[in-house]
RNA sequence: GCCCCCAUCGUCUAGUGGCCUAGGACACCACCCUUUCAAGGUGGCGGCACGGGUUCGAAUCCCGUUGGGGGUGCCA
C-alpha cells in the first residue's frame, strides 16, 4: 500500500483556540490536500489540570469552521493522547530495559540545589550510573548520548545541536505518567506520522525528540518549524495579553475565508501581486520551503481589510445570509419581533460596502427596528449647532408631509429645494435630519434610509427633534 | 547564564548574484467621485540594521557586530 504523507496537528486543549494554532493547522491542511496525504488531529490532553473538555470541542468546532473537518476523506481523528498512556509507558520501559534511560530519585528541589552548588544550570546526570530500580517518586530520564544531533528542517535547513548542551530529560514523572516529549514521539510513531509541521517554539525540543525516535528504533519524521505569530511588542501571541481566540473573531463577524486567507499570508505569500486569493490557489502554491523565517505580526487591521474585501465580494443574498447571526434576536439591539427582513433586504446592498465585520451591521440599520433611535449626543449637538437647524427641520417636516411619492429621489429633490433656498449644501443640511432620524452622524445614504423607514416614522422623529430643540 | 532561531517600507510580504532607479498589500497623506460615511479611481510618502569580505557584479553568498525572538519544568 503506497500512501501519501501523513501530517498532524496536535493542540493541547488549554483554552480558546489560538490563531497561531489555526495557522499551523492550515499549513498542515494545505500540504495534506496538495500532496494527497492525511491530516491527523490529535488532542494532547495528557493529564495536566489545565486541560478542560470544553476546550476540546472548541478546537474541533473552530477547525471545522476553517474548513478542516471530520468527514473529509483526508481528515483523520480526533485521537486523544491520554488514550495511549499505556503505550507511552511501555515505550519508556523499553528504553529503560535497553539502558537508554535510567531512574533518578532526586526531587526538583534537589536538582535545583545541585545546579546552584555546581554553578551549572539544569540536571547534571547525577543518577546516570547509580543503577536505580523503578520506584515511587522516581523519574525516568533519557540517557542523552554523546555527539551531535542534526535536525533537517524544511524551513530552516540544517540545525545542529551539541548533545552535551542537552540534559538528561524526564520521560516518566515520579507518579509514573509520561511527559509530553515522549508521548508526542510515541504517538507520532503509532500514527505513522511522516511530517511534523509546528511552531518554531518547538525547535529546541526537536533534537530531544529526534534522539527518542532513533532510540525507539525509527527514523525521525521530516521536520518543519514555522515562525511564531507576534503582537505589536514583537512577543509571541499570548492568550492572556492578546486577542487570539478564533472563536471571538468568528463571533464578531470575521468570515472564515478571510481568516484563512489572512492567516496564510503570515509568513508566506501567493505568487503575483494579489494576496486575496481563493483557497484552492493557496493549496496549489503553498510550500514549506517558501515560508519566511522570521516572526510575523498578527495585524488585526489588515485582517479587517481582508474581511471587508470578502464581504464586498459576496452577492447581496450571500451577505444577507451571512448577517443572519448578528441580526438574530439574541445578538441584536432591537426587540425580536420588530425586525423586518424585507426592510433589511432593502438596505443590505448599501450596508455591504460600509462594514468590515458583520458585527458592524446592526448599528447601520438599528434605526429601522428600534422604536426610537439611540441618539448620539455629540452628533446631535454638532448637527444642530447652526441657527438654521431648527427652522430647517420645521420646513422639512412640512415638505416631507406633502411629498406625493415617498421615495429616495423625491425626498432628495425635496430637501435639495429647501437647501438651495437657504444657500446651503446638501452635505450640511442632511446632517440634522440624519441625526434626528437615525441617531447618528454617519450611516447608509440618507434618502434611501428614509424611504425604507417610511413616512410616518420619519415625520414623527423629525417632529420629536423639533420639539427637543425647543 | 546556556542553547537555538531570525533580520527587505510602520506592518505583512515579492525578491533566490545581473531583469532592482527593490515590486505588491495593509496603514497613512493628497486629489477625483460624492447626500454623511464607505466603496471605487488616481497619485504620493516610505525599506534591503551596521561593518567587513567573496565576485566583473550583491537585498541576494561568507564572517563579525548590533538588535529582536524562542527555549531552557516531574507544562504542552
Amino acid at each position: 500500500m503506497s500512501q501519501g504523507p501523513r501530517y498532524r496537528f496536535a493542540p493541547s486543549p488549554t483554552g480558546f483556540f489560538h490563531v497561531g494554532g489555526a495557522r499551523t493547522a492550515l499549513y498542515n491542511w494545505a500540504l495534506t490536500l496538495r500532496e494527497g496525504g492525511v491530516f491527523v488531529l490529535r488532542i494532547e490532553d495528557t493529564d495536566e489540570s489545565r486541560n478542560q473538555p470544553e476546550w476540546t470541542q472548541g478546537i474541533i468546532d473552530a477547525l471545522a469552521w476553517l474548513g478542516i473537518e471530520k468527514g473529509h476523506p483526508q481528515f483523520e481523528g480526533p485521537y486523544f493522547q491520554s488514550d495511549n498512556a499505556a503505550a507511552h509507558v511501555e515505550a519508556a520501559m523499553r528504553l529503560y530495559a535497553e539502558g537508554k534511560a535510567y531512574f533518578c530519585d532526586l526531587t526538583p528541589e534537589q536538582v535545583q540545589e545541585r545546579a546552584i552548588a555546581s554553578g551549572k544550570q539544569g540536571y547534571d546526570g547525577f543518577s546516570r550510573d547509580r543503577g536505580l530500580e523503578p520506584g515511587p517518586g522516581r523519574v525516568l530520564r533519557f540517557r542523552v548520548p554523546a555527539g551531535e544531533t542534526i535536525v533537517h528542517d524544511l524551513v530552516r535547513g540544517e540545525v545542529r545541536f551539541e548533545n552535551a548542551t542537552i540534559e538528561d530529560f524526564v520521560l516518566l514523572r515520579g507518579n509514573g505518567s509520561p511527559m509530553f516529549l515522549l508521548a508526542n514521539v510515541v504517538d507520532d510513531q503509532l500514527m505513522s506520522i511522516t511530517h511534523v509541521v509546528r511552531a518554531e517554539e518547538h525547535l529546541p525540543n526537536t533534537p530531544k525528540q529526534q534522539m527518542l525516535w532513533e532510540a525507539l528504533g525509527s527514523p525521525a519524521p521530516t521536520w518543519a518549524h514555522v515562525p511564531v505569530l507576534v503582537n505589536e511588542q514583537r512577543k509571541k501571541l499570548s492568550k492572556r495579553r492578546d486577542k487570539v481566540a478564533v472563536e471571538q473573531y468568528r463571533e464578531e463577524g470575521i468570515l472564515a475565508a478571510a481568516m484563512v486567507n489572512y492567516l496564510m499570508t503570515l509568513g508566506w505569500a501567493p505568487h503575483g501581486d494579489t494576496e486575496i486569493v481563493p483557497w484552492q490557489r493557496i493549496v496549489d502554491e503553498f510550500r514549506l520551503e517558501d515560508v519566511n523565517h522570521s516572526p510575523a505580526f498578527f495585524d488585526i487591521q489588515k485582517l479587517l481589510a481582508f474581511n471587508g474585501e470578502y464581504i464586498r465580494k459576496m452577492t447581496v443574498d450571500e451577505f444577507i445570509e451571512a448577517c443572519a447571526h448578528v441580526l438574530s434576536a439574541a445578538a441584536a439591539p432591537w426587540p425580536a419581533d420588530s425586525f423586518d427582513p424585507a426592510k433589511f433586504r432593502a438596505m443590505a446592498e448599501l450596508v455591504q460596502t460600509r462594514v468590515q465585520v458583520l458585527a458592524d451591521v446592526p448599528s447601520m440599520v438599528d434605526f429601522l427596528f428600534l422604536d426610537a433611535p439611540t441618539v448620539d449626543d455629540t452628533a446631535w449637538a454638532k448637527a444642530t449647532k447652526d441657527d438654521w437647524a431648527a427652522p430647517l427641520l420645521n420646513e422639512t417636516v412640512a415638505a416631507f408631509a406633502t411629498i406625493v411619492e415617498w421615495s429616495a429621489p423625491e425626498l432628495k429633490a425635496s430637501l435639495e429645494a429647501i437647501t438651495e433656498a437657504r444657500g446651503l449644501k446638501l452635505g450640511k443640511t442632511q446632517a440634522p435630519i440624519r441625526v434626528a432620524v437615525t441617531g447618528r452622524s454617519v450611516g447608509p445614504p440618507l434618502f434611501e434610509s428614509l424611504e425604507v423607514l417610511g413616512r410616518d416614522v420619519t415625520l414623527r422623529r423629525l417632529r420629536d427633534a423639533v420639539a427637543r430643540l425647543g
